[in-house]
DNA sequence: AGCACGCCGACT
DNA sequence: GTCGGCGTGCTC
């Protein structure tokens, strides 16, 4: 009887189970096995197992036989290595893995034809200025090899020109193009762009893509013997493009590269991997590049590969950057009915108004007040299931939880005393274009928020809105930030920012420098005079200084040496392990009497170079009822720590009630 | 993660 | 009596 190893699709981890099959089976293929009381999926890893060690120790009763091969689907070897790759690195199970970035392979009974636009593949009706024709023709000496690339360009340099270039030649060359960006940032204005100039289907891949057909573009992807571009996010680095020629990964500092649910792989890691199996090129772009990766590109041998657009393309300068003190003067009357603007930052939209401008107003929150307090006895209203206070949302007059699905209607009376009024604490989109529309009744004001824009639908008609000068101003999220150009916005507004200062994440400077510069660089992109007014209660900040002065450099040195002294990224690699658990009483002694000890014997023994902090609760212990701890680890030496969680994983007991998870470079330490 | 087994409380 | 809640254990 022939012997096979199937990494099955369930949670234990282990590098396949074996089975015996009839007929033949190859490496790759999807098949369909037993597993305990049910039946489950599997890829096949190897088919010939019959003379293992592991075979031979395998109690024969216990063997089964494969019931069936899923037709027409078979990995090859470059997914599977792939996949084996992250399985190993992340820590977790090849079977759940592999299953959890395959499409379902759903074959619909009256199968539609595949989405896609066709290119029209015209004449450039421009050409590059001489920063971007540089940088394509350095990038384009190395078509044909494994080198990263990291293109360093402000807001509004033209980095999709040189994307486009790139995209170009190496269609040009017969070969396929995988192109990330973050979810929000599918902008219609990516793919217009490239679907004028290129000359091969295009593919959108994103979360609106119905299962049937997210398999109908792997099917085709397996394929093609033409090339073709893919227009994707996350997890469309999976896609087995046959003949792939290069990845461009636009806004590489984006956070939605890294997956939060299933296993936490960072799509930008995982394209490094990818690029170098394929020998062909990985070309990052960004204005804010991650302070990881800059660090990685900053010194030898990578240096050479690091190219900067330090100017915008065309007339447009880079915005300047004012701020207005918040903190509160003498009250002046009338300003409770502004706040949270204060008269100054009104008088600025006031003008732009007049100039017939439209403004950009960024707040960091949803929302009409991040929570309500009782003003009589001080009560807040919280989550009863988790450990969070709720937000209120005026249009729907509900306060809602921001981490599970609870919701109630807004109250009356205070439930603690009865007294009928509740101070509103903080703010969020929904009260700024309130209080925006009371200041101007005659403008139309719209919100450009998660709430208001649920799908690309809804985008595309609130950006045609804008851009035809129905809108006059929009108030919105980080949503705003994300790659789109406003042609007649020179006012960008920015509020709250203050409150992401001071989170307790080594990564918050980073990201509100980041946040700062990606919500700046929607002011003027195309004239000589944008303007940044950023209201804060800290306007002797360093870090504002420095965005003023669009100092990348003095921010990066800055942050680094903080970096190093906390002894975190880029000077050392983090991995958390999270534990979950229904009772607190009993998670927090599994933790603080199992998981804390067994993780300092294991390094006081074998892996002196790891350290361990924690355990500790979470910042939200509790969301939904689950209560979690963690443990945080660090250390410089890669392969002690990945050794570490191997020993650590096997010496480990876990109790019924509690379940963990492990997270290789994490994004936060929450 | 499923799924079954098995042990206890409460309902026709 | 037995239905079903969930704690426990197993999956080649």
């Amino acid at each position: 009887m022939n012997v096979a190893r199937i990494a099955v699709n369930y949670p234990l981890k282990n590098n396949g189970l074996l089975y015996f099959y009839e007929g033949v089976l190859e490496r790759g293929q999807i098949v369909v096995v037993p597993l305990g009381h049910r039946t489950s999926q599997g890829c096949v890893i190897s088919t010939d197992e019959s003379e293992s060690v592991e075979y031979k120790q395998t109690p024969q009763d216990k063997m089964k036989t494969v019931i069936s091969v899923v037709p027409d689907l078979k990995l090859n070897e470059k997914e599977l290595e792939l996949y084996e790759w992250m399985a190993g690195y992340y820590h977790y199970g090849l079977g759940q893995l592999i299953f959890d970035c395959l499409p379902e392979p759903k074959v619909l009974k009256k199968p539609k034809p595949l989405n896609m636009e066709n290119g029209e593949g015209k004449a450039l009706e421009f050409s590059p200025n001489p920063t971007q024709q540089e940088i394509i023709d350095k990038i384009s000496l190395s078509l044909n090899e494994f080198k990263r690339f990291l293109v360093h360009g402000v807001t509004g340099s033209g980095k999709t020109i040189v994307y486009l270039e790139l995209i170009r030649k190496t269609i040009a060359q017969g070969k396929s193009v995988l192109f990330l960006l973050p979810e929000i940032n599918l902008t219609p204005q990516f793919t217009s762009t490239f679907a004028r100039y290129l000359d091969c289907p295009i593919f959108s891949y994103h979360s609106e893509i119905p299962a049937a057909q997210k398999y109908q573009i792997w099917q085709y992807a397996r394929t093609a013997n033409s090339p073709a571009l893919i227009l994707g996010v996350r997890s469309s680095i999976f896609i087995p493009l046959e003949n792939l020629g290069i990845i461009i990964i636009d806004e590489e500092h984006d956070t939605s590269f890294k997956q939060d649910d299933r296993c936490p792989y960072n799509a930008r890691d995982v394209a490094t991997k990818k690029a170098q199996q394929m020998n062909i090129p990985l070309v990052m772009g960004s204005a804010t590049p991650s302070i990881e990766s800059y660090a990685q590109f900053h010194k030898q041998p990578l240096e050479t590969q690091r190219f900067e657009m330090r100017e915008r393309a065309g007339q447009a300068f880079l915005p300047a950057v004012t701020l207005i003190d918040a903190r509160a003067k003498k009250k002046e009357k009338n300003e409770d009915d502004i706040w949270p603007l204060v008269p100054a930052s009104v008088t600025a939209i006031k003008e732009a108004l007049e100039r017939d401008e439209q403004v950009l107003v960024f707040v960091n929150r949803l929302g009409f007040a991040n929570y309500l307090q009782c003003r009589a006895c001080g009560h807040q209203f919280a989550c009863p299931n988790c450990s969070v206070t709720l937000r209120y949302y005026k249009k729907k007059n509900h306060l809602a939880c921001h981490y599970c699905d609870y919701k109630e209607p807004m109250p009356g009376e205070c439930p603690a005393c009865g007294n009928l009024t509740m101070s509103h604490k903080g703010f969020g989109t929904e009260k700024v274009q309130e209080v925006l529309q009371k200041i101007f009744p005659e403008k139309q004001i719209d919100r450009f928020d998660r709430d208001e824009i649920k799908n690309f639908k809804q985008l595309e008609e609130r950006l045609a809105d804008f851009h035809s000068g129905k809108i006059r101003m929009m108030v919105g999220t980080q949503m705003l930030s994300k790659g789109h150009n406003f042609e007649k916005v020179k006012l960008v507004l920015i509020l709250g920012i203050d409150s992401q200062l001071n989170f307790p994440d080594f990564r918050a400077t980073e990201r509100v420098y980041q946040t700062l510069t990606q919500v700046s660089g929607r002011a003027g992109r195309y004239s000589q005079d944008g303007k940044v007014v950023i209201q804060t209660l800290n306007p002797e900040n360093e870090l504002f200084r420095i965005v003023k002065e669009h100092g990348f450099d003095e921010f990066y040195q800055d942050e680094v040496k903080i970096r190093e002294m906390g002894s975190v990224p880029p000077f050392n690699r983090l991995v958390m392990i999270h534990f979950t658990g229904r009772f607190q009483d009993k998670l927090i002694t599994h933790v603080t009497e199992q998981v804390g000890p067994l993780a300092r014997n294991l390094i006081r023994s074998h892996f002196p170079e790891v350290a361990v902090l924690g355990p500790r609760p979470a910042t939200i212990e509790r969301k939904s009822n689950q209560f979690t701890w963690s443990l945080l680890l660090k250390s410089k030496d890669l392969t002690q720590l990945h050794n570490f969680l191997k020993s650590f994983e096997m010496n480990y007991k876990s109790l019924s009630s509690v379940t963990y998870k492990i997270d290789v470079d994490p994004y936060t330490l929450m």
